[in-house]
DNA sequence: TGAGCGCATTGATTTACGTCAAATTTGCCA
DNA sequence: TGGCAAATTTGACGTAAATCAATGCGCTCA
């Protein structure tokens, strides 16, 4: 479905779009599309071609991986306002698999398209260049944490993530993905998930109820996140 | 030291730099320096403000970070004509430490320069994206191979990434960097190294003598790199 | 409404890898 | 050339996390 003057506005928020001129945001908006996805729904998979960069308006996208003996590695987690695969606009083809885990709603944009208009504009680079530099750091954050922490350190630097800015004392978060999608993006497995939860529990730092968790001691889970596990 | 008009050949040799005019090159290179380095210097920290991108000339440079408890991680290696901290260009801030491992000389770019060079030269922005993308991908294959794959699996992967193209049976190949720096760049201990390279040996996969490798069963090498365990 | 499926939890057991410690080798440099 | 420090290897042992298995829970959808 092509994008209508609303859509257009919304997707001027993110910060990748937010310096075009009204002429050029049409012009990328021309060759894009609204996609929406059932919970489930393929967007591509690993190693396709890849013409379409993507920012999520509604859901959640899991980007992901398959080993050979079909074990699954989440690597990411797109929601609403972010961008994804859009550094793959250069690679050609899709390092990864990405499928809606909920009824979602996309914007896909043209990559071609984009990329002549990177051409007419290099703030525009920049902007792209800062994005890709971000994702990179994150990355070498993600390799740390994976070599270097523990799991239940993992785990509790998660559940901090999930704190709002500027919550000082027991804040209570929701898990927005299934604990199963959780564990493979920490990368434990959910019976691993499910006890270190149950420590948390009995050590008093949290309380849980399904996807609702009560951090009652962020002293105590800062502690655990970042000095020794 | 300042770059002499053979040191600006040398450098034009790279992706990035190839496609620059004389005029440009000069400019780029009228703030860079050559930097000599002898084992163990450290060319920057963490979290310190970054100035300047490198390009090895000779030598090898370490890219890692440390952990609370003195634990160390290498991210990456890099050997001659390669570059490194060019996607920290935009971060304002190193997200490793860099150390050469061995006596060394790099060519250091001023960032603020080589940024200018780039509002002037859409086509540098494309390089420099392409080259982020790159390393993006390798990222994602580096999480890949540290969720999915077992320190056997790493290893012999390692090894076979060591051997040039078109060899068809028993390469020779030689580590150039100490066992206990690649051992911490695939994730594994030093002992796990060790007890990983006895197994290949007296599984009739390598002959080892130091640091000279000969892969006798390349197939074998590559079954257990890729297929399972 | 209730049948069935995927997710979550819990327990028992295994295992790959880490840790600690000691012996051995290597390579540097005075 | 000899001596020392660092790297490597090997052995014994510990442990975090995986695996296997069984049960319970909460959906969705007929």
């Amino acid at each position: 479905m092509a994008l209508t003057e609303q859509h257009v506005e919304q997707i001027r928020k993110s910060y990748l779009f937010e310096q075009l001129s009204g002429a050029e945001l049409k012009q990328v908006a021309s060759h894009g599309q609204v996609v929406e996805l059932h919970a489930g729904q393929t967007i591509f998979s690993q190693n396709e071609p890849c013409r379409q960069f993507y920012l999520v308006q509604r859901g959640m996208v899991k980007l992901y991986r398959i080993s050979v003996d079909g074990a699954e590695k989440v690597m990411d987690l797109a929601g609403p306002e972010q961008l994804f695969a859009e550094a793959a606009m250069f690679a050609g083809k899709h390092p990864l698999h990405a499928v809606a885990i909920e009824p979602s709603t996309v914007f896909a944009f043209d990559c071609k398209d984009f990329m002549a208009q990177m051409h007419n504009n290099v703030e525009l680079c920049f902007r792209l260049m800062s994005n890709m530099s971000q994702r990179l750091h994150g990355m070498i954050n993600e390799i740390d944490r994976l070599t270097l922490h523990s799991g239940t350190q993992r785990l509790a630097e998660y559940l901090l993530e999930q704190v709002p800015e500027g919550v000082m004392q027991s804040p209570c978060i929701r898990l927005l993905v299934p604990k199963l999608v959780i564990a493979s993006r920490l990368g434990i497995q959910p019976e691993t998930f499910s006890r270190i939860m149950a420590r948390l529990r009995s050590d008093g730092m949290i309380e849980t109820h399904n996807d609702t968790i009560l951090l009652k001691d962020l002293g105590a889970l800062r502690c655990l996140a970042a000095c020794h596990g």
